[in-house]
DNA sequence: CCCCGGACATACTGCGCAGGATGTAGGGAA
DNA sequence: TTCCCTACATCCTGCGCAGTATGTCCGGGG
């Protein structure tokens, strides 16, 4: 840490959290070393285990403070969109035109960490779920306003297509990320607007 | 190993694959523990690095000779069927019923295994990347049958429903799985139903 | 009968890692 | 100024693990 940034707990912190954001989404949590952590940070040990008890509790702090912020800000627009189906389609095109490049190489990091940690590790799980619920709720509400509206068909379930939309999303990102397979994730994303088509009455 | 099946290499192999994939499934590739797989086959660890050269060869060939198969033999019905459609709706109802515990509390050990290898390790990657590649051209194909025969609406593309469905069906497991979340399994499975309805003429 | 190589068994090493023990310096309250 | 607690810094330790070195035994070919 530079001389001008001692003594400034917060910013420390913070700046803890961002770099094992980072570096969990690189190499997952188990394979996040704590030394590669304290290296791009230029934070020591001793105040890493000031600030966090121990590299769990750490994982955590990250769900908490930064992978759901992280995944609200990406979503919110979607969500909150007039006509969901529509925002959906666009945001999928959007993908398919310019840079997905970012996601194809990492994945999705909220999908990443829920595939590695959630079964393995109740304080993660917890937090993970409580994500998840968040959007397909999120989702499923925008369905029944979208029924209301009139721009979606009245006998689709908006829980369940609500939970199929999101494994599909998720399934899409995890599948096309490992090898960098963006034909795959093309093909996906046109499949997926074929299925958003179909919600249409 | 008991005296009875000492001095039987083929047989020792095949008990090693057979350790390390139930090992490898339930804790994942890296967490998987030579010991604890030495542990439940009774073979020792000179027996086990003179058959493997290492614990990532061994897991190669647990994806050529274990994985691989299981896939094959668990898609197979589905995939040969008159109409697909049918047989995947018939399959999905069939989970619905009865006993999705293993796949809950397990996980599909492809995706599983996919998510955590198959972007860190090209002898992985390559290897099930094979695998998705034939599963996910079996469905288009299937597909494009059912469009011949009339099952499958015409102007669905096959190769991007198939990328989709693949997908949707590994999201759903891998979101499912983590927190034996049946209830969240069961919403995405009815949503899979329609959207394979939605295939339909 | 010998002997040689494949099929194991046992004991050891080295490494990366999370975490602990202990030391120290800055800055605000009295 | 003194004091004291927060916010760090440094060094050490123990553990689990993959991988290795070396020994041994069985079974078949000559």
């Amino acid at each position: 840490m530079t001389a001008a940034l001692k003594r400034q707990p917060d910013r420390t912190r913070q700046l803890l959290l961002e770099c094992a954001f980072e570096e969990i989404r690189r190499s997952g949590f188990r394979a996040a070393s704590l030394d590669a952590i304290l290296e791009r940070s230029g934070v020591t040990k001793g105040a890493l285990y000031h600030h966090f008890e121990s590299k769990t509790a750490l994982g955590h702090a990250v769900v908490d403070e930064v992978l759901r912020p992280w995944m609200d800000d990406r979503w919110q627009a979607v969500l909150n969109a007039d006509d969901l189906i529509s925002a959906a389609i666009q945001h999928c095109e959007a993908l398919l035109q310019q840079g997905m490049d970012e996601l194809l190489i990492q994945g999705c990091p909220f999908n990443n960490l829920f595939n590695e940690m959630a079964a393995a590790d109740a304080g993660f799980g917890d937090r993970l779920q409580a994500i998840l619920d968040q959007w397909r709720e999120g989702i499923a509400a925008s369905l029944r306003r979208g029924q209301r509206a009139g721009h979606v068909r009245s006998d689709v379930s908006p829980v369940a297509a609500a939970a199929f939309l999101v494994s599909a999303i998720e399934g899409s990102m995890g599948l096309a990320r490992a090898r960098q397979s963006r034909a795959f994730f093309e093909a996906a994303l046109q499949g997926m607007v074929g299925y958003l088509h179909s919600l249409r009455p």
